[in-house]
DNA sequence: TCTGGGGTCCTAGGACCC
DNA sequence: TCTGGGGTCCTAGGACCC
């Protein structure tokens, strides 16, 4: 048996946990340049503010409806993430954290009351982090994900579903019959694994609701679409086709990207940018303690600028071997940016990833040969590494920036605001990771 | 004026090989 | 007129997720 667990509204209650003012208001957290909305209240959803939608379309709402806006701040989000992933692992022996507010528990061979283990589990989380949560339970994770969706919906739409299902939801309890009016009431798109393409698709050959979905032939469906859906169908019907996977794998890659806060015409401004994102995604990349074989950068006008002429660059650099090097990921992010770059555009948004990852250290026999062909960065494999290890610890320790890459300095003084950064009017203070940032409390 | 930032997996088709 | 066949590897693009 598998569990689903998820925050509410998460990046939402996260800022509700410090600023109780937020609560039972409508309140949407905006992405980087306080472009779009990222989350939303369930009383901002009821104003019918949508997922992604642009921020300008809907800000008049906060003189309308006293609509609340915060910028997004996701170092808040990510520390709250895992003091609540460390509350629901002590519940089950196993536990894949999915995304920054999931997590699938795996229940098998656990006893008791999974329903009652469940609440526990929501009061324990709510108790010692502020957060609330759902939690559904199923034979597979489509299962779980799906009770986990009438759990949250029940709770918050009376009517849908048995009120008797919010905010714990376990299918194993419930009779075939009353399985099958769930799957009557919800509609395909809400199913894990299923978007709006394969949506509309499966809508055009009249495939609704999640019952129509269980009853199609599953050979036809693999054929007209894929293996992918083909195995959503057989775990939604109780065959477990996907495992719980609690030992992730290091990433395949590491993409670093943003939006400009204002648009960048000049290369200096791209180089700069470039810079700063390869440099982040190399910190990254030692911490999965990799090697990166090429590094891919882009940058591309605006689509939504409609006046004005597009160009997307996208160039990939292979390195002469894998390196975790910051100097040299950074040296081949500029050099590619400044191939590809072309003069009269508007650009809007530039990005890096690093590529061909692997575990650091694999290639140590043949590293001399091609000591003299990486330019201007003369060390030793052992040296490098340690310049790299006492960078990030500096960094860690003296706050992100204290020790950068050359090259990211040249343009502009780190100290001006430089005109591509994001904008980010609204984020509270990052409470639980800065000591200066830390809530105060008045005797 | 203003439109997110990360990831994964699958598939089709081309390059290449014998 | 007729112009092999089968396999692997790689890449780009599409779909999905939160």
């Amino acid at each position: 048996m598998f569990a689903l667990v998820d925050a509410n509204n998460m990046y939402v209650s996260c800022e509700r946990v410090f600023a109780p003012r937020l609560a039972g208001r409508p309140v949407v957290v905006l992405s980087s340049n306080d472009g779009a909305c990222i989350a939303r209240s369930n009383e901002a959803k009821d104003l019918g503010v949508k997922m992604a939608q642009p921020w300008f379309q809907v800000r008049h709402l906060e003189r309308s409806a006293g609509l609340i806006a915060v910028s997004a701040n996701f170092e808040l989000y990510g520390d709250m993430s895992s003091r609540m992933m460390a509350i629901e692992a002590r519940f089950a022996p196993r536990q894949e954290i999915y995304s920054i507010d999931e997590s699938f528990l795996d229940f098998a061979g656990v006893r008791g009351d999974l329903v009652a283990i469940g609440r526990a589990m929501r009061a324990d989380v709510l108790r010692e982090t502020g957060l609330p949560t759902s939690v559904g339970f199923g034979l597979t994770k489509t299962l779980a994900k799906l009770a986990n969706h009438v759990a949250k919906t029940a709770d918050r739409k009376p009517g849908t579903y048995p009120a008797d299902l919010a905010q714990v939801c376990n299918f194993g309890t419930l009779s075939n019959n009353e399985l099958e009016q769930i799957f009557a009431a919800t509609e395909v798109g809400d199913i894990w694994g299923v978007g709006q393409r394969i949506g509309a698709r499966l809508g055009d050959a009249g495939v609704r609701t999640v019952l129509d979905l269980v009853r199609c032939d599953t050979a036809t469906l693999r054929k007209q679409f894929s293996v992918v859906l083909e195995k959503t169908v057989l775990e939604l019907r109780g065959t477990s086709c996907m495992d719980l996977d609690d030992a992730p794998a290091a990433r395949h890659q590491i993409l670093v990207s943003r939006s400009f806060g204002k648009a960048v015409t000049e290369l200096s401004g791209i180089v700069e940018a470039v810079s700063e994102f390869a440099a982040r995604a190399a910190e990254r990349l030692r911490q999965q303690d990799g090697a990166a074989g090429a590094v891919n950068v882009f940058f591309t006008t605006s689509a939504f600028r409609q006046n004005d002429q597009q160009h997307s660059a996208s160039v990939t650099v292979p390195l002469i071997r894998p390196t975790a090097d910051s100097r040299l990921l950074v040296g081949a992010a500029v050099q590619a940016a400044t191939g590809a770059y072309r003069t009269g555009f508007n650009y809007a948004k530039a990005g890096v990833m690093l590529v061909d990852l692997q575990p650091a250290g694999q290639h140590q026999g043949e590293l001399d040969l091609f000591a003299d062909a990486e330019e201007g960065v003369k060390a030793r494999p052992r040296d490098r590494a340690a310049l790299m290890q006492a960078m990030d610890s500096l960094n860690r320790r003296f706050g992100r920036d204290s020790v950068r890459i050359g090259s990211a300095l040249q343009v502009s003084n780190s100290n001006e605001v430089r005109s591509w950064s994001t904008r980010q009017e609204r984020r509270s203070p990052r409470y639980t990771t800065r000591w200066d940032e830390m809530p105060r409390v008045r005797a």
